[in-house]
DNA sequence: GTCTATAGTCCGATAGAC
DNA sequence: GTCTATCGGACTATAGAC
């Protein structure tokens, strides 16, 4: 009768997800044991592996289904409109990580260890960092005359990637506000007037 | 006679140090093992940690000794000046670590692995912060009316820490040239005319 | 679906010979 | 100063019982 007692599918695949992002974020890949997801959602790493497969299936879990997912929803409320506001799709962007710390500590940290072509994640990161620009670009931005949109587009995005690591060093930070100070640089007065 | 053959007690330990600074910027800490250092030296485990200790004073080692060398240096240079530019500081610390990959490569693995607190080098990541900023607004710099001095090193700093992620995930990119590409949104016309 | 058991490898660190 | 040998433990993954 009761199909979704308290160990079903579902309740274990998001168990070892949120183990696995958490791991992930404060050891890394490589520093990340299946034995500690499988100690932390209380199974054996036997256990584990019957719904990952391998230790490589857990980043491609991770990554493509539980990272990407929030953040494609702002591109799409973007597109809509018809002069878009850069500032306004960052403080979207900026949201929505201040609500997922976990996840963005995860990407910060993957996103470093990947660096090294050899990592399992390497392609994922180039091809993030490729697109996210390109989809961007496509953009009909409204922005002031003379700005060199795609100049404004690398510079915010490593802005937003090193200030997300400043906002996880410490404890008890704001990462809307400390954005907000990012703003004022970004898109000071008079240039950007009216274009924020 | 010859007391600096071709492996005296300075070579090893400039072999380890290179060794170490390359593989924790690919591995990360916890993705570094002795033995791969030992082999890439060409001794044992036991061999490499008569020079160094133990793992975490292969960390102290290349963070203190051989990273904050050179950066050290241009804080140094801008002191001396009387009313310095805030663009020129920083023209110069991109200039050298566009020659420094390697370090570069080690400080970005480890300040995203070190953001757990658990880390041996959280700490060293931590002051680090706090330091580069509070040392920096102790300068008389010269901008426009009406700047943030605070905001504008806080948002720099981001961005150049997110820069060189994106410098080192691709090869063959130009670090100065990035950097050059976001001064403008930096240091935007009218605002900072005659102040880079 | 989850377990135990195990294979085979690697880990950091120490002791002690030379 | 560098080695061999060794400790106690961790690792991924597989095989096979239930």
């Amino acid at each position: 009768m009761n199909t979704s007692d308290s160990s079903n599918d579902n309740d274990r695949r998001s168990l070892i997800i949120d183990a696995t992002v958490r791991s992930f974020g404060r050891l890394g890949y490589y520093g990340t044991s299946l034995q500690r997801i499988a100690t932390e959602v209380g199974l054996t790493k036997a256990g584990v592996l019957h719904y990952v497969g391998s230790k490589e299936g857990l980043l491609d879990l991770v990554l493509a289904e539980e990272y990407d997912r929030d953040t494609l929803q702002v591109m799409a409320a973007m597109v809509v409109q018809e002069r878009p506001l850069i500032a306004d799709m960052w403080r979207r962007v900026v949201a929505v990580n201040a609500k997922r710390p976990a996840l963005v500590h995860m990407f910060s940290t993957l996103s470093a260890e990947a660096l090294d072509p050899d990592h399992p994640a390497h392609a994922y990161f180039v091809d993030r960092e490729r697109q996210t620009v390109t989809s961007a670009m496509n953009i009909n931005w409204s922005v002031p005359d003379g700005v060199d949109v795609e100049h404004v587009l690398q510079a915010g995005l490593s802005m937003m990637d090193g200030l997300q690591l400043r906002w996880l060093r410490s404890p008890g930070r704001d990462l809307n506000a400390m954005w907000a100070d990012c703003e004022d640089v970004l898109f000071p007065s008079p240039l950007w007037d009216g274009y924020r």
